[in-house]
DNA sequence: TTCTCATATAATCGGAGTTATTCTCGGTCA
DNA sequence: TGACCGAGAATAACTCCGATTATATGAGAA
């Protein structure tokens, strides 16, 4: 939450996250158009520069395109930069979070295999160590429930890290953002991480055995688990 | 192409490609620190809200950190929002072209196979018929090349679109980016669409009667074979 | 060391002029 | 009579500008 929070500063990013989540909502629909600049300026009570860079935020993540004459129109969902951290965050209060969380498993079904992979095909001695490291920190045992949920997190991202590809990383940024949701998810149904500790171990040896389908298989494993523990049918 | 030009509009949008190809090019390095506000106007000679939404863009697509009394640093390769369309256009004078076409099939090798699964569990019949529509007119044997690369592109975007996952699309627009350039080789080496048109069909077939599995597979022998033929070894 | 304060820098402000796109309307041609 | 086109008006975003405010850092004092 607090890699996401300190987006949120500053006067404009407040404002595009205002207009962002009435979005998301569904409360500003597609093809609706924004009221124009001048009575925006007077509803919010801000300058001009600020709106203007709130607004730019918007269309750099697709949420809208301005034309002269036309106005600003909100863009189809299509077009929206869904793996920015920051999108994921105002769609937080959507309805459909059930769908939505399945849908981001999906994507990890399909994607953390790949990075463990890749991990184990490309990775550096130096990164397999940090790899293991945050393992060890999940496995000490800590008193601080944080902690251990920090080293999960950092498992993952260093298995991204290790996989050296750079369009892997967009997408690691928005696991971390879900991870800091589904890990207390998990432990709480399972008090600690119980089997999940295991299957992390098994994804960590197998990368630094530099076995790649064993890798990709395990790390397939783990995720299918969470999965099946996120959504209990 | 022309769908990152329409990008390009406005002078922020050209003043921060400017900057954007500089970072990628490595002329300006990770936590490089700007010239400050002021001399930038100067130089470039636009306005401060100019110069001010140019940064906001590069800040939101993860290039830069502005901080006051630090000055505007560049951030480091990791926080970049590689998956947008704009970045990847940036990145397209860099120097290990040949890395990052690889990274991205990667990417495709893992993706594609998993909206093809997704679009035969969940695509509407609707959705279906547009993909045979796309379909079609790859295998009509235009006259134009240009219109069959632009059916290919739409076979392949249209098969996400049926996927139903939000998280899949930003993807997608990375990889029409991507295939716009890999198409034509593919074509140029075989001279026209070869073996891959029936690929495509095969693909097509298997979301049309819903066999999950069989999509699954089909797309991934497709893109493994684009590319084989795009890194003959 | 720790706290306070000066200072450099980005952040915000608000008013005015410019530019680009669309819509309208008048005219022309089939 | 109907559809098509070109010039112009209208509207909204786009750009410019100079001043003010907030904030983070580093120096200096306690």
């Amino acid at each position: 939450m607090k890699a996401i929070a300190r987006e949120d500063r500053g006067l404009p990013a407040r404002i595009a996250g205002d207009i962002g989540r009435r979005i998301t909502l569904g409360e500003l629909k597609v093809g609706d158009t924004l009221p124009k600049e001048a009575d925006m300026l007077a509803t919010l009570g801000v300058s001009r520069t600020t709106l203007r860079e709130a607004l730019k935020i918007l269309s750099t993540k697709g949420f809208i395109e301005a034309k002269p004459r036309l106005g600003t129109r909100v863009k189809a969902a299509e077009h929206w930069n869904t793996l920015d951290p920051v999108v994921l965050s105002w769609q937080g209060d959507a309805e459909d979070q059930e769908a939505l969380a399945e849908e981001l498993f999906e994507i990890r079904l399909s994607i953390e295999p790949l990075a463990a992979r890749l991990a184990a095909k490309r990775g550096s001695a130096a990164e397999h160590a940090e790899i293991r490291a945050a393992f060890q920190r999940m496995a000490e045992g800590n008193v601080r429930v944080e902690e251990a949920i920090e080293a999960d997190i950092a498992f993952h991202l260093q298995i991204f890290q290790a996989a050296h590809n750079r369009f892997l990383l967009p997408v690691a940024s928005v696991i971390r953002a879900a991870l800091s949701i589904s890990i207390p998810k998990t432990m709480a149904a399972t008090g600690g991480f119980g089997q999940s500790l295991a299957q992390h171990e098994a994804i960590l040896l197998a990368i630094e055995e530099r076995d790649e389908d064993k890798a990709f298989e395990r790390a397939a494993t783990l995720i299918a688990a969470t999965y099946k523990r996120n959504f209990a049918s």
